[in-house]
RNA sequence: GUCCCCAUCGUCUAGUCGGCCUAGGACACCAGCCUUUCACGUUGGUAACAGGGGUUCGAAUCCCCUUGGGGAUGCCA
């Protein structure tokens, strides 16, 4: 049977690349063995919820170039896909265990759930609900009730029965006993599930075969594991992918850097190069290849290699993977990538000219937003150098020598391009008796004003031989 | 506190039935080469099986303990 997965954030702001990676392994895995993968939003927490959050993660999604056969645009079978619109399918869930006496409702307040938390702390007990509206009389019950006293649903944890046993997919079998499970809460006092309930309900109505989620989710799977037997429905089978870390090894979170996919995406990142990034996280094919299109992931994916032990996200090795497939963009789709980056004196340039600079540029990009900073030495021939070393250079009497030598050589110029450009330095370095970087450095320093860029003769191609004349001429005359 | 998960270079990782591992690749770093220059490229180098016990002819690989890290412990997901 072809596999169902889902991706299943709650909207409370923006993708997290945690959850990008966690919904890119769901998409692979799907994609791999002809499934279907299915967006539902959990939306269950009402002050959690944030105002344009579902379009911004849509948005994301799409971004990365990840697609979904069902979910709340493109609907489906059996949706809603929106866990809000589903409020009464929870509901009649939550009476149905009531009856058959698995879930039970419960009065505590606030206050002495707290109270009872601290107790269990202080002698050094598990932290767990004590069942004490367990043992309720349905009486009690009934009379409480009907005064109208606010109650949460709990599911009930079955104690006399063993341990808990789960079978990950990816971390094998898993026990907990049950004295350390809590009976938790299913049915919150506003009369919307908690995310345990509607998630199982959801999972087993929308025939999800594979739950494949973050490694937080592995610690409350017995109780998921006990609602479905409850229900008598049949489990799906469970994977539980290792986390994303901080650079201190704490989870991937805000506060130590960009976590959004969009922010990733703005600041210049391109889709391939993060999905491939994140793919690599926990997951490898087995072989030596690194570089990867979202194709080739499909292809190569498999669940049986995905890794234990949580990663640390590194944007070095990010940059550099970014890098590689900006190498692999053609100049025609790297000028549209490169647009919204281009400053205005760039967008101002005639299309070829612009495109030229891109080219003899773009093998040092790492991240598209780094156009900026390289496109520099051919807009701004005002800069002026100011590092007091490199100003120093200019001034010598032997860069000065080859400055004249240079000028001297170029007069009788037609023009200079690509092709004559090797033949003047030679010549230049004849007449100024400087070779290496005693010749070049100088030659670099009066014409981009910078010590690093692309080669010079595709630069002064890119000059020619007016503009390098006068770039000279104002070095010759550097006070 | 309690429970669960994890543990190979600084980082991502290979190592899937223990022998082919004097532990391989990549990022980063360092050096050489290339280009009469920086960069690009290229070649090479530094660098790891957390510790201790077992099991075995043989362990990075299996078991136990210790240590370390992380996660969960919410009427958040």
């Amino acid at each position: 049977m072809a596999p169902r997965v889902r991706f299943a954030p709650s909207p409370t702001g923006f993708l997290h690349v945690g959850g990008l990676r966690t919904c890119l392994f769901n998409f692979l895995f799907a994609r791999s063995l002809g499934g279907k993968l299915i967006l539902r939003f959990e939306d269950t927490d009402q002050s959690r919820k944030v105002e344009g959050a579902e379009e911004n993660l849509i948005r994301s999604l799409e971004w990365a170039g990840i697609t979904f056969d069902e979910g709340p645009t493109q609907g489906g079978e059996l949706g809603p896909y929106v866990q809000s619109e589903r409020l009464e399918l929870y509901r009649q869930h939550v009476d149905q265990l009531v009856d058959a006496g698995h879930a039970y409702p419960c009065f505590c307040s606030e206050e002495e759930l707290t109270e009872m938390r601290e107790q269990q702390l202080k002698r050094k007990q598990p932290t767990r609900y004590d069942g004490r509206c367990r043992r309720l009389q349905p009486g009690e019950v009934t009379e409480k009730l009907d005064a109208g006293m606010p109650y949460v649903v709990r599911m009930k944890i079955i104690h006399s029965k063993g341990d808990y046993y789960i079978d990950d997919q990816v971390r094998g079998q898993v026990r907990f006993a049950p004295s350390q499970i809590d009976d938790q809460v299913i049915l919150k006092t506003d009369g919307f599930p908690t995310y345990h309930l509607a998630s199982v309900v959801d999972d087993h109505l929308m025939q999800i075969t594979d739950v494949i989620r973050g490694e937080e989710w592995l610690p409350s799977t017995p109780k998921h594991l006990q609602l479905y037997e409850y229900f008598g429905w049949e489990p799906p089978k469970f994977y539980h992918l290792p986390l994303l870390l901080n650079p201190d090894r704490s989870k991937l979170s805000k506060r130590q850097g960009d976590v959004a996919t969009e922010d990733f995406r703005d600041k210049g990142y391109l889709k391939e190069g993060l999905v491939n990034f994140v793919a690599l996280l926990g997951w490898n094919p087995g072989d030596e290849r690194e570089i990867f299109s979202m194709d080739e992931l499909v292809k190569e994916f498999s669940m049986s290699r995905v890794g234990k032990a949580g990663s640390v996200f590194d944007l070095q090795k990010l940059g550099w993977m970014n890098q590689q497939h900006i190498k692999l963009k053609s100049l025609e789709e790297l000028m549209e990538l490169l647009a919204p980056y281009l400053p205005e004196a760039a967008k101002a340039l005639p299309a070829e000219q612009l495109a030229k600079m891109v080219e003899v540029s773009r093998d040092s990009l790492v991240l598209l937003s780094d156009i900026a900073d390289r496109l520099e030495l051919f807009l701004n021939d005002q800069a002026q150098v100011k590092d007091p070393a490199l100003l120093a250079t200019i001034k010598t009497e032997e860069s000065k020598a080859v400055y004249r030598a240079f000028l001297e050589e170029v007069a009788s110029l037609e023009q200079l391009n690509a092709e004559n450009f090797g033949q003047v330095m030679k010549a230049v370095q004849k007449a100024s008796g400087q070779k290496g970087k005693a010749l070049w450095v100088p030659m670099r320093l009066a014409i981009t004003l910078v010590e690093h860029g692309p080669e010079l003769p595709l630069v002064a191609d890119i000059f020619g031989k007016e503009r390098c004349v006068h770039m000279v001429q104002r070095a010759l005359e550097a006070q």
